[in-house]
DNA sequence: GTCTATATCGAGATAGAC
DNA sequence: GTCTATCTCGATATAGAC
C-alpha cells in the first residue's frame, strides 16, 4: 500500500542528488531553494537535513562526485600508444564523457564561485589533475616532434576550451551524430597541434 | 560641502551599472541583492528604482550594452583583405576586446539562464550576429580553398570557444604578454582551419 | 526518517516625507 | 532624487512529535 510517511533512506539520498543536479543546472545554485529540491524528491524541506548538513555541502558533493567520476573513468579508459593516438583517444573520451552528463558539467563549470574557498580549492585540484593528463600528451608529442605547439600549457587550455564548447550546442538527434561531431573536432584539434 | 542627500541623476545611473556589473560577476545575479548594489553606489535601496524598473531589467541592460558594444566596435574595426588576414584580425580583435572587460563577458555568458525568455531571445540574436561574422570569414576562406574546415558552423563555434577560454586564465602581468597570447592562439587557430 | 511548525533572517519592491 | 519605513514574501535551518 502507498504510504506518505516512513523510512526511505536507501532511495532518498540519491534522489536528493539527482533533483539538486537538475535544478541547479536549470536555474543556478543561488536561485534554487531547498523547498524546491524537497518538492522534486517528494519530501518536506526539513527531511533533506537527514542527508546533507547544508546547501553548500550539497553543491560541493555534486561537483566532487562529478570530478572524481571523470578522473576514475579516464584512468580506466586511457589508451596507450603514440602521442597522436593518445590525443585522439583523449578528444574522443572528453566529448563523449561530457555529453553524457551535461547537467553535472554545467554545474562544475558555472557554480565554482558559489563554493567556499576551501571547497573551491579541492575542486580546482581535481580539475588540475585532469588537465595535466592532456598536458602530458601534448608534451610527449612535442618532444617526439609529432606535435608543434607554441606553448604546452596554453595548448592544453585551448583544446579543452574548444572541446567544452560542444556541450553548449550539441543535442542528440540534431544535424550531426556523435561520431560525426567527434570526427570534426578531432580534425580541428589534430591540425591545431600538428608539427 | 559634502552632502548626504540631494540630486545626483547624472552620476548615479552609471554608478548603478558599474556596481551591478562588478557584483554580478563576482557573486552571480541571483546571489546579489539590491541592497548590496545600493550600498556599493552609496544610496539606499529604494533610490535604485528611480533608474531601473526592476532587477531583471538591470541584468538585461548590462548584457545588451555589452553585446551592442561588441558589435559596434567590431563593425568599426573589421579589416578587409584575404580570408587569412580577416581571420587573423578577428582572433586579435576577439581576444583583446574580451580581455578588456572580463566582468561583462562573464555575465553575458553565465547569466543567460536568469533572463526572461523574451530578454534571452534578444541577447541570443545579438550573439548570433557576432558569430555570423566569423562564419562568413571561414566560409569565404573555404570557398577560396585557403581554409579547409569539415563543418563551417562547428568550426565557428570551436574557434570562439577556444578564444573565450583565454578569459578564464589570463591575468595581465602574468607569464605571457597580451601580444604573446594573441600569437599563440593565432597559431593554433590558423593551423586548425588550414587547408 | 519524515513530518509539521517555527525561529530568524533578508529578499524585491513600494509609499510618502523632505 | 533620495530618504526612511514598511509590505509581502520566501529563504535556510532547527525542534520536537510520530
Amino acid at each position: 500500500m502507498a504510504r506518505t510517511q516512513g523510512s526511505h533512506s536507501d532511495i532518498t539520498g540519491p534522489r536528493i542528488q539527482t533533483a539538486a543536479l537538475k535544478l541547479f543546472a536549470q536555474h543556478g545554485y543561488a536561485a534554487v531553494s531547498m523547498r524546491q529540491i524537497a518538492a522534486q524528491v517528494g519530501v518536506q524541506a526539513g527531511a533533506l537535513y537527514n542527508y546533507i548538513p547544508d546547501k553548500q555541502t550539497l553543491l560541493f558533493r555534486l561537483m566532487q562526485d562529478h570530478m572524481e567520476t571523470l578522473l576514475d573513468t579516464r584512468r580506466r579508459q586511457a589508451g596507450q600508444g603514440d602521442p597522436e593516438a593518445r590525443l585522439r583517444d583523449f578528444v574522443r573520451f572528453h566529448i563523449r564523457f561530457h555529453l553524457e552528463r551535461p547537467d553535472a558539467v554545467f554545474i562544475a563549470y558555472m557554480e565554482l564561485r558559489n563554493l567556499t574557498p576551501e571547497n573551491f580549492a579541492r575542486i580546482e585540484e581535481l580539475r588540475g589533475n585532469y588537465e595535466r593528463d592532456l598536458e602530458n600528451i601534448l608534451r610527449d608529442g612535442s618532444a617526439a616532434e609529432v606535435f608543434s605547439v607554441p606553448d604546452t600549457k596554453l595548448a592544453t587550455l585551448g583544446v579543452i576550451a574548444m572541446l567544452n564548447g560542444v556541450n553548449t550546442w550539441y543535442r542528440s538527434g540534431g544535424r550531426l551524430s556523435l561520431d560525426e561531431v567527434e570526427a570534426v573536432y578531432w580534425s580541428m584539434v589534430r591540425k591545431a597541434v600538428a608539427a
